[in-house]
DNA sequence: GATGAATGAGTATTCATTCAT
DNA sequence: GATGAATGAATACTCATTCAT
């Protein structure tokens, strides 16, 4: 890796730690400049705009979501497990970024709407496909996968991204996720140990 | 209803129409003046921020919303019927402005996203309600009620909200409804010409 | 005239000052706010944007150029020094500002530009009907008043504007302002001492 | 032509390009070495400042347009002739750079300004001698030459370069033309056809 | 109830220039 | 000869809010 992209990486990184703590809008040019301690000239060198770079720092994270995604793909746990694991996986604020209220929090509403769709878009095939596996392993059965695989990760999302669910919730979610991939009662019942 | 009164209603109105058509942060409080043809102090009389009469805008739109949630909910429809016609007339867009896009662009993601809250806050016990009803009449069949109506609203609102949606996702909207409530399958069938 | 309008002309005072001094392009909204002591709001109160206060800027001088010709026009001056008297008022950077050098400054080129265009369209009427009074007179004799009067105004702006003509300079300016409105020789001979 | 002076004669003609369509201070460095395919230290290798290269754009310009004055001047063509065509050929817009509107717009005058002086300056003396050489041959009667010349220069840019002119304004111009140099009426009538 | 003049901190972006390699 | 990363002062413009009248 050369001199320039490996400031422009570290860049990235300061802008994403700070989007996530003061949310992109409120994040200013000069405020990220500052953390980075360069110019403003040297910031505009390697980003034309601000919202050029915030589509820059998505696309740097959906890289790493989606990697790590294919790792768990990989894996030998079980099926149901393998697609929960993805899908936990997927927020960010919980491993990478330990930021109180982060991607939820109002300001962050359009960051985080931009990366889960894309974020959405890149794991979706990779769900369908352990669907698949599952199907063929006879522990699933349904049709439309992709549409299922997209209306779990909705849900998902907006029950636990918020922080705030009770285990009732996590009740009707397993029972959702069981009968939306025709899977037998409990088959997915170690969810409720994964999210305490 | 006081002079004050009706001019504040009236700005109230006028603001939900430009924050719909061109986003919150998005519409300045200048413009909202000049539409109203009311000088800057007149403003700051009725609203003590503009953030507070974000709040406000809001407030009115649920009021109208719930309202009309609960003249569905005493009308002599079916049930599933019922649940249906509530969801669907979440949507402001839709009857009250027909401005295409609208909540969806991300200029909205902030008020969508509080609206919805705040509206899924307000219409989920009458849609508990229904779905008791229903309950009693031996149509559905579920625990934990009130988590699972949470639930299909936040889907239908994802699914439906980006008017881009296929056949299929109706047909697993329609499979995962009847589950989530344990009605028998085909019971909400009719949904199918519903959103065509 | 009301208070904000008073402070309209006085903030077009100071910045045709400073557009004088420092050219157009070279003077900030800074400095504008700066020298007049206001707040950078109150400037964008007044003027939309900063080229719309060159155009009022503008506006203002022509105003007073043109007010300035028709005083000579109605006087009981004799023609032709009706006409040079006009033409030689429409420097504004004599009388007005006598700031050295000030519009014939490269900074300034744009503004002068400007300036001559619109005070020559505003100016050659009033005197295409000096040159007719010349000729009902029988002092001049000519066809297509306005453009030779459009000529004449050219070149006096091209020669003198820049302050360095020699007096060959202006034997041929006379020279050719008696041809071109047909004049016998020696009529405009007193420009001579006009301009010494 | 050594190797480096061959590249520095590519970068003032690329700039000379760009500061006509864009004018000079809409030109960024970085457009000029963006389309020169160099990078930026090779620009200020070459060029100590912007402005620096501004003088030398001009000055190539300058020394093409004199010499091709100069060639007119040696041709067998008649005095009037040559004169008018020296003159014509002193807008770089119409043979050189094709680009419509180009020098005249409001973006350029200041290049336009210090073009036209120096280039002035440069010409002045090859037409003095053309018309020295008229009045040898008994067409041209009048003293003061340089002074009716440089008049003559400023007319004729003044009235054509805007490419708005009647046949009014041609006419007024042929007259004074004539009357200038002191020739007979008729002579200078050829510039109608030329100009068409 | 209503006005509108005044505020000033804040914003993203531009660009000629430098200099170590 | 040539590179390209780095600079930082400068710029026009926005906008929610205040307050004396």
């Amino acid at each position: 890796m050369k001199k320039g992209e490996r400031r422009k990486k570290e860049l990235l990184e300061i802008a994403y730690r700070l989007f996530l703590q003061k949310g992109y809008e409120e994040t200013s040019v000069d405020a990220i400049i500052e953390e980075a301690g360069i110019a403003k000239g040297t910031y505009y060198y390697y980003f034309e705009t601000k919202e050029q770079m915030l589509e820059e720092v998505i696309g740097m994270m959906i890289e790493a979501e989606t990697e790590a995604a294919r790792q768990v793909l990989q894996s030998p746990l079980p099926v149901p497990q393998k697609i929960i694991g993805i899908i936990a996986s997927l927020r960010p604020s919980r491993e990478e970024a330990p930021i109180e209220g982060a991607l939820m929090r109002p300001e962050n509403v359009l960051m985080h709407r931009k990366i889960l769709q894309k974020l959405s878009d890149a794991v979706t095939p990779l769900l369908a496909r352990a669907v698949e596996e599952g199907i063929a392993q006879g522990i699933f059965a349904c049709d439309n996968i992709a549409e299922r695989v997209r209306m779990l990760l909705v849900v998902s999302n907006e029950t636990f991204d918020q922080g705030r669910f009770t285990e009732r919730d996590v009740a009707v979610f397993i029972d959702m996720a069981e009968k939306l991939f025709g899977a037998k009662p409990g088959t997915m019942d170690f969810i409720r140990e994964l999210i305490r």
